[in-house]
DNA sequence: AACTTACATTTGTATAAACAAATATACACT
DNA sequence: AGTGTATATTTGTTTATACAAATGTAAGTT
């Protein structure tokens, strides 16, 4: 989900304003590079994400709703991202036997090794990105986003070693 | 443009991914609530965008080129986003007499008015939203996603009073 | 004037997002 | 067993995005 916000002429903003303007070009910048970074792999982000939630359950199987609450656009069709995975031989899909509605996604060792070339330029695009600010500016960041976001602010467990 | 990343399981994550995570989260976490509330409306937020950078021209025409680089997220088709606005009369599309290659975009009163009902509703879930953290920490925040792009910090010009 | 290049916008087309509706399985209850 | 309801995923369809190519206009050059 995209969204556009003005960027337009005259008068000065206030801050309520100027901090959405400036969400949205910041995620717009993450979004134009990253997709730079995965083009040359013929991934999209989303495909990318679902390819590291994969390889997080650490070769548990992980079915749609699963995949699906673990991105953070919860609006994308999980079926048909991962059709395109199959269709690159980047995951397997299959019935659960225990529970015949669910689906057992995994990633296979072509989508593991895709993520293994990826790892390296990804990790240098976030500290390219990190250098920018300061340590302790980075968790004020971290910080003001969640609180701005109204969320109770956690240690957010996530997959790493990645 | 739409930027899925990991959300995923299970091991604490450095603050230069966890940036990018907030980041995204939030960016999405604006675009689902003004999407709600444009909904009604029958608008998409590009569509909002652009009025807004119409109205900003207070009465001077507005080419495509213009409203392009006015948008945060280039990649849109300006030409299809305007014909929309067009079906609904909420804009004019007129050739520029003086260099034929140019369109002259301008928003009409059914425009204007329109922008007029929303405008509060806007204002308040921008307000909702800032009243989350104090007023140096939203200007805090401002800076620190602004030194984070590597973006020269500037006095943002813009519409305003709409 | 013809030719070239640059500019401004539109169009074509393939792919993806959004959202509602449909399918298929499981489980609880009578 | 049959019925209703919840769960899990898929499919259909409309609309939007992304990107390349095409169109039309302007301006400079020979």
């Amino acid at each position: 989900m995209s969204v556009a916000y003005f960027h337009s002429s005259t008068t000065v903003l206030e801050s309520s304003k100027r901090v959405i303007i400036n969400i949205l070009a910041t995620q717009n910048f993450i979004a134009e590079r990253l997709n730079e970074i995965l083009k040359p792999f013929e991934i999209s982000a989303e495909q990318f994400n679902v390819l590291r939630i994969l390889r997080g359950q650490k070769g548990k199987p992980c079915n749609m709703f699963l995949i699906q609450e673990r991105m953070i656009s919860k609006t994308s069709n999980t079926t048909r991202l991962v059709d395109k995975l199959l269709l690159k031989n980047l995951v397997t899909r299959n019935v659960c036997p225990a529970n015949r509605r669910k689906i057992e996604v995994l990633i296979t060792s072509k989508g593991l090794a895709l993520l293994t070339i990826l790892d390296p330029k990804i990790i240098e695009f976030e500290n390219s990105l990190a250098d920018n600010l300061s340590g302790s500016d980075l968790d004020l960041l971290i910080d003001l986003l969640e609180k701005y976001r109204n969320e109770i602010p956690k240690n957010i467990e996530n997959e790493h070693n990645n």
